[in-house]
DNA sequence: GGCCAGGAAAAAG
DNA sequence: CTTTTTCATGGC
C-alpha cells in the first residue's frame, strides 16, 4: 500500500494490504462508530474520520503523523502474508482476511479496554469504554478523549459499579490504583514478552488472555498469540481436537508462527469469527 | 429461564 | 498443581 499526506487528510491506495472494516472489526478496538461515509475511530485523545469508496481509502484528521504510526503503514503486510500463506492451515485465513493490520494502540488505553473485555459483549464494552471517556476525559468538542492515567486515579470504585462494569469494577480500580505514575507501563516496553507478560498478570483482572491482547495490541508484541473461545474453535477444528486448554493452544501456535504470531491469530480469529 | 459474551479469581479436588 | 465454580450484566 501507498499512502499521501495532504493538508487535512491522508490518501491510502491498498494493495489488498488495508481493509478499514477487517481492521476495525476484528476486535483489536472498541472506540469507532461505522458512518455512512466509512468510519470513525478514535485512539487516546485522537479522532479520524475514514471515508472509504472503491479501493481509495481518504482518512480526515488533525493528527497525520499519529494516524499513520497506529494505522502501522511502515510495516509491510504483503510479505507478512506471504509468508503466513505459505502454511496450509492459515492459507484461507490469510486470504479472508487479507486487509487487517495490526493498530498501534495505547498500551494504558489497551489495558483497561481488555479488562472490561472479559467475559462479556462487544457493544456492552463499547458501551462502558464510551461512559468512563464521557465522563474523565478531556472534552475535545464533539467526542471526548480517553483519560489520561492522572485523569483514570480519580476515578471512585462507585462510578465503575454505577455503569454496570459488573464484577469488573474492582478489578478496574484496583488496578488503576496500583499503576503508580505510569513507570510500571514504561517498564513493561523494555522488557522480553515472558517476563512482560509476568507483569501484567500481576495486576487484578489481568490473565494470560488479556495479557496477551495487551501485549499485541498496546505494546506491539507480535510473539503472542491470544487465545480465547474463538482461537480454541479454530484450534480443534483444524486439527480434529476436542482441546481446551487455552495456555497450550497458544503455546503451540507461538512454537508454529514466531514473531508472526499475533498477525496469525488476527487472521484466524477474524475469520473463526466472522464464519460463524 | 438458561446460555453466552475475546476470562480471571477463588475454591475445591 | 489441575480442575471446577463463582463472579455482574444484558441480550437473546
Amino acid at each position: 500500500m501507498k499512502y499521501t499526506e495532504y493538508d487535512d487528510y491522508i490518501e491510502v491506495k491498498s494493495d489488498g494490504d488495508f481493509d478499514v472494516k477487517q481492521t476495525l472489526e476484528c476486535g483489536q478496538v472498541f472506540r469507532y462508530k461505522v458512518r455512512d461515509f466509512g468510519y470513525t475511530v478514535y485512539s487516546l485523545s485522537h479522532k479520524a474520520d475514514i471515508y472509504c469508496q472503491n479501493g481509495t481509502i481518504k482518512i480526515y484528521t488533525k493528527d497525520k503523523k499519529y494516524f499513520i504510526k497506529y494505522f502501522d503503514f511502515c510495516t509491510n503486510y504483503v510479505r507478512i502474508k506471504s509468508r503466513l500463506v505459505a502454511d496450509p492451515i492459515l492459507k484461507d485465513a490469510v486470504g479472508f482476511g487479507s486487509g487487517i493490520r495490526i493498530l498501534n494502540s495505547d498500551p494504558l488505553e489497551m489495558l483497561i479496554e481488555f479488562i472490561i473485555s472479559q467475559n462479556n459483549n462487544i457493544p456492552r464494552i463499547k458501551g462502558i469504554v464510551e461512559k468512563i471517556c464521557e465522563s474523565y476525559g478531556d472534552d475535545m468538542g464533539d467526542y471526548y478523549a480517553f483519560p489520561t492515567l492522572e485523569q483514570l486515579k480519580k476515578i471512585p470504585l462507585d462510578f465503575f459499579t454505577n455503569i454496570k462494569c459488573g464484577y469488573r469494577d474492582k478489578y478496574l480500580y484496583e488496578t488503576i490504583q496500583s499503576l503508580g505514575d505510569g513507570e510500571i507501563i514504561n517498564n513493561i516496553m523494555n522488557m522480553n514478552t515472558a517476563d512482560a507478560r509476568k507483569e501484567l498478570c500481576r495486576f487484578k483482572g489481568i490473565g494470560r488472555k488479556v495479557a496477551d491482547c495487551i501485549l499485541l495490541f498496546g505494546f506491539h508484541r507480535t510473539d503472542v498469540f491470544p487465545t480465547d473461545t474463538w482461537v480454541i474453535q479454530a484450534y480443534n477444528k483444524i486439527f480434529g481436537t476436542n482441546e481446551n486448554n487455552a495456555t497450550l493452544i497458544s503455546t503451540k501456535f507461538v512454537d508454529r508462527f514466531g514473531d508472526l504470531s499475533g498477525y496469525a491469530q488476527q487472521y484466524l480469529f477474524y475469520q473463526m469469527r466472522e464464519n460463524s
